[in-house]
DNA sequence: GTGAAAGCGCTAACAC
DNA sequence: GTGTTAGCGCTTTCAC
């Protein structure tokens, strides 16, 4: 079928370990015979298996990607980074999403582990606690998380501070006049990333001698926020007038059940995300936000594997700066109950402030 | 290192071939020495090399993806569609994205070729003249092609009719009181299914007796649409009242230009896109669009190659449904020249009519 | 500068 | 039911 490069050798008339030296540019051929190998591959429109090499280098040349989902770009966006990077360094990406199952991350990374993948780049539920990490670990199989906020145990991570960015967004908010916040989140089992923006929302509303702002779980998956918000703002006096979400899409399901029950985005309520998806700027009203890099985080862990796996001594993996963005659909408490307004003279548009 | 199938055998007294028939189910195994093979695989935790059985097969279980942008959501869709049923059947999936060039489309065809992928679903820019599927042709390689329009040539594709929506769309656009049209489209260089939906969208145009929409090509990469709505929008009696675009994502740029040129959405001119993008309901005004089931269509492609190779004879890819979506963004042209609207008893939403 | 040969981990006849 | 053995296509010492 295939042409082998016992093919090509025997075409050119010479042994497979110069047509091997050749295609690999590993040892020295002279300029004669090289030329008359090219031809001979050339002329049976050969291809190197890449099967037989890896069971012989014992190296793939791949790398498995695991994330929770591709249709959310967050990770979609990820991913792209990951593919871009590993290409221009001859390397090749497998994929799997895992609906944010902690089983199925186990099984990936079991399947993954047969295939040989030369490392990983995933996004667990919970870094701390992890089958999938575990069995990573054990296996001193080189992998690097993106996204999730492992706890001090020392995974490496691309990840931003999820805590300082949940601060910040509390922060914001207070600036902008709210006294009274919540957050609504997916399930903080399925999310340490989620549970970080958390803690550090709420010590940043803490430190802020805010009250305590309450906090809903919702099922991400389902999405059945109206009945959450339907509690949340059941007595207007105590409503909270800004919306801490824990993700973009989450923020957009938000604003839009909002608007249904007569409580439009930002006159009446204030809603920040997390993510800083693409479409978030062309949403009306515009989308508030934290952006995390997502592109170069996939690029950063990629690279840094491809690093670690040429035995370079990689940097470890850091945190990447946070911006946040202020879009339309967060605005002064003022709009909605002038009297708990505090700093009148804020802007409504105040994006260069916080970017950083 | 890793423990090897002879390892097992080893451990468990019993021989390879045992032990292979074991992990694969294939051949009888005696419930005793089962057990005593299982063992061993667990206190050593092996697990089977999928390189030496690709090796030794002439199988890799692996699907090759090819598709221009992982950022744009609607591929992005689709290979959520092609993992999720990839990974049921024990299928892996390698991806990478081309950026709509096709000279990557044929490099990526080349290395996955080399990867040995037993198949591959690809999206490529003009499925009537590629050299990426040239080489799959002459190399046998069983693929399906998803969204693409391959031309009479017989290539297998699950994609949608484009011409058809192309021209559901004119159709829907003349219901609605347009009588001057444009469309705005990435390079049809690029696309072969915006050409087809060009084509479609022009013909219907002209069965409905309306003048000859004006069609202008923009760098779908840079979005640079400012300079071609200024020029589209000059001379307002002639300017057009209705727009198509050749995908979501290009509709979005739209009409946030259009809004900072003082042209609102839909007050003074409609806007349908292309793609049913899923953040498109979310968007204000929401997008009226032609709806693909790219989930669906990458289901279908990854369903088709699993039977494909299977060796079962497979129902050749056929076209799937679309469906039109008349979102906020595309109004009856009265809103801006009431002079030109023949059916104003026409009710704002139409949704249900054009559903299907 | 080039060749011979021993594997890499597995599967699949075929033999018993 | 189980074992023997010959590859699958490549890389890589080690000779020459």
């Amino acid at each position: 079928m295939a042409a082998t490069i016992r093919d090509i050798a025997k075409e050119a008339g010479v042994s497979v370990a110069t047509v091997s030296r050749l295609i690999n540019k590993s040892g020295y051929v002279g300029a004669r015979t090289a030329a008359r190998v090219q031809d001979a591959i050339e002329r049976l429109g050969f291809r190197s298996n890449a099967i037989g090499r890896s069971l012989s280098t014992a190296k793939t040349r791949t790398f498995g990607v695991i994330v929770p989902a591709l249709s959310n770009p967050v990770f979609a966006e990820a991913v792209s980074g990951v593919t871009a990077c590993a290409r221009k360094a001859g390397y090749h990406v497998m994929i799997t999403a895992t609906n944010y199952d902690s089983a199925e991350e186990l099984a990936t990374v079991g399947t993954f582990m047969e295939q040989r993948v030369d490392a990983m780049i995933l996004t667990v539920a919970n870094a701390g606690k992890s089958p999938a990490l575990d069995l990573l670990d054990t296996a001193a199989l080189p992998y690097v998380l993106i996204y999730n906020e492992p706890p001090c145990t020392g995974r490496p991570a691309v990840t931003i501070d999820n805590a300082a960015a949940g601060a910040k967004v509390a922060e914001v908010l207070q600036d902008l006049g709210h006294r009274r916040m919540a957050m609504i989140s997916g399930r903080f089992a399925e999310s340490d990333r989620a549970s970080a923006r958390r803690d550090g929302f709420l010590a940043g509303a803490h430190s802020a001698g805010l009250a305590m702002p309450s906090v809903r779980e919702v099922d991400f998956i389902a999405l059945n926020v109206d009945a959450v918000l339907k509690d949340l703002f059941d007595d207007p006096p105590t409503a909270p007038t800004a919306l801490f979400c824990s993700n973009d899409l989450l923020a957009i399901s938000v604003i839009g059940a909002l608007d249904r029950m007569g409580l439009p985005v930002p006159q009446n309520v204030s809603v920040i995300g997390f993510d800083g998806i693409a479409i978030g700027t062309h949403l009306h009203p515009t989308l508030a936000t934290v952006i995390q890099p997502s592109r170069e985080m996939g690029e950063v862990a990629a690279q840094h594997l491809l690093h670690r796996l040429a035995g370079e001594k990689a940097t470890p993996p850091c945190r990447l700066p946070f911006t946040l963005r202020l879009g339309e659909s967060a605005g002064p408490a003022g709009n909605a109950r002038p009297a708990d307004l505090q700093d009148p003279a804020n802007p409504r548009e105040g994006d260069s402030h916080y970017d950083r």
